[in-house]
DNA sequence: AAATGTGGCAACCGCCTGCTA
DNA sequence: TTAGCAGGCGGTTGCCACATT
């Protein structure tokens, strides 16, 4: 793993750390504590730049550092707090006790990030977008049947949903065919002009007020997904959820995130499935019990109880009594 | 069995910020 | 005021392990 060891011109080592260089490390941080970082290699004998021993320190050799795979709750947390502070890993990490920055980084763009993706939410702004959505693996699924397209009535918009259903029910190739070439590039133009109509008829939240005055007073906070007070919000049984900008009617096609589920088959291979179980018995609407059938699927069992837990997972309700300060 | 592709992640890079003289 | 420095941070790289072809 890291990097080919090598040295720069200084003669200081790079790449990956030797235990013997670890045991170093950590016997002089027990001694001295850490900080002073530059003097810190040359004082333990070590052949390093203070700032390679500094991230050793913070991201990997710290006692309290918490290894192992994400828990659900540690997942859901970052997706809440990076739904309000995009990419501040480090103040992520702050309310995450044990894992680092890096960690979640990581973890971010190895795991939540894909996955978001596979559920055609941007990442970036946590809205929902048709154009990031799998279709492929629906149209290509052998259970495309009338129990799936309830499931993907459920999904949508109802009105959104009559639109995509009455382009499968004509039942020709073509049309198929043009929204599986166009889903990945620009989307289909008649399709997507249809689908912001009718998403524009949607209707608007007030609830984010609140959350936008609250995010506003942050020093130096932009946060990515917070609207401004003139885009628009949409609210569900999954509590706030913002929309960023204007923008996203141009190209973008949103879903009303209370009927908006969740491509759980490929979820958390690394999460804890107990913990879904445990919290959300009270959330859950059959009706968005809906899993696409992809060859990541897993059990039966696990995409029932993770589709069955999407509710929670994306239930991104600020609390009103966050303190932003705190958090940042 | 070998070649190729992909995921995961530790570590590096370069920029930014805050402190101090 | 400003230059220099240390530390912090987010983005990116590149290697290993495993999966797929």
């Amino acid at each position: 793993m890291g990097r080919t060891p090598s040295s720069d011109k200084t003669g200081l080592k790079k790449g990956p750390w030797t235990p013997e260089e670890d045991q170093k490390l950590i016997q002089y941080i027990q001694l001295h504590g850490p900080g002073n970082w530059r003097n810190l290699p040359k004082n333990a004998g070590l052949q390093r730049c203070g700032k390679s021993c500094r991230l050793r320190w913070t991201n990997y050799l710290r006692p309290d550092i918490r290894r192992g795979r994400f828990s659900f709750e540690e997942e859901e947390t970052i997706i809440q707090l990076h739904s309000v502070l995009g990419n501040k890993w480090s103040a992520i990490a702050a309310r995450l006790p044990g894992r680092t920055d890096n960690e979640i980084k990581n973890y971010w763009n190895t795991h939540i990030r894909k996955r978001l993706l596979r559920m055609g939410i941007d990442p970036v702004t946590h809205s929902p977008r048709l154009d990031f959505l799998d279709l492929s693996s629906l149209f290509n699924s052998t259970q495309l049947n009338l129990s799936s397209l309830l499931g993907l009535q459920a999904l949508v918009n109802p009105e959104i949903f009559k639109l995509a259903n009455s382009l499968l029910l004509s039942n020709t190739h073509e049309n198929q065919e043009l929204l599986l070439q166009n889903q990945n590039s620009q989307g289909p133009e008649l399709l997507l002009q249809k689908l912001q109509l009718l998403q524009n008829q949607s209707s608007i939240s007030q609830h984010n007020d609140q959350l936008h005055h609250q995010v506003s007073e942050i020093p130096n906070c932009t946060p990515q997904n917070v609207s401004s007070s003139s885009s628009q919000s949409m609210q569900g049984n999954m509590g706030h959820y913002m929309m960023n900008n204007d923008q996203m009617f141009q190209k973008n096609v949103m879903l009303p995130l209370q009927n908006y589920s969740y491509s759980a088959t490929d979820v958390s291979e690394n999460s804890t499935i107990q913990s879904l179980n445990n919290n959300n018995n009270n959330n859950i609407n059959n009706n968005q019990n809906f899993s696409f059938d992809t060859p990541l699927s897993s059990t039966e069992e696990e995409k029932e109880s993770y589709c069955s837990n999407f509710n929670n997972f994306m239930k991104f309700e600020i609390p009103e009594s966050l303190d932003f300060d705190d958090l940042l």
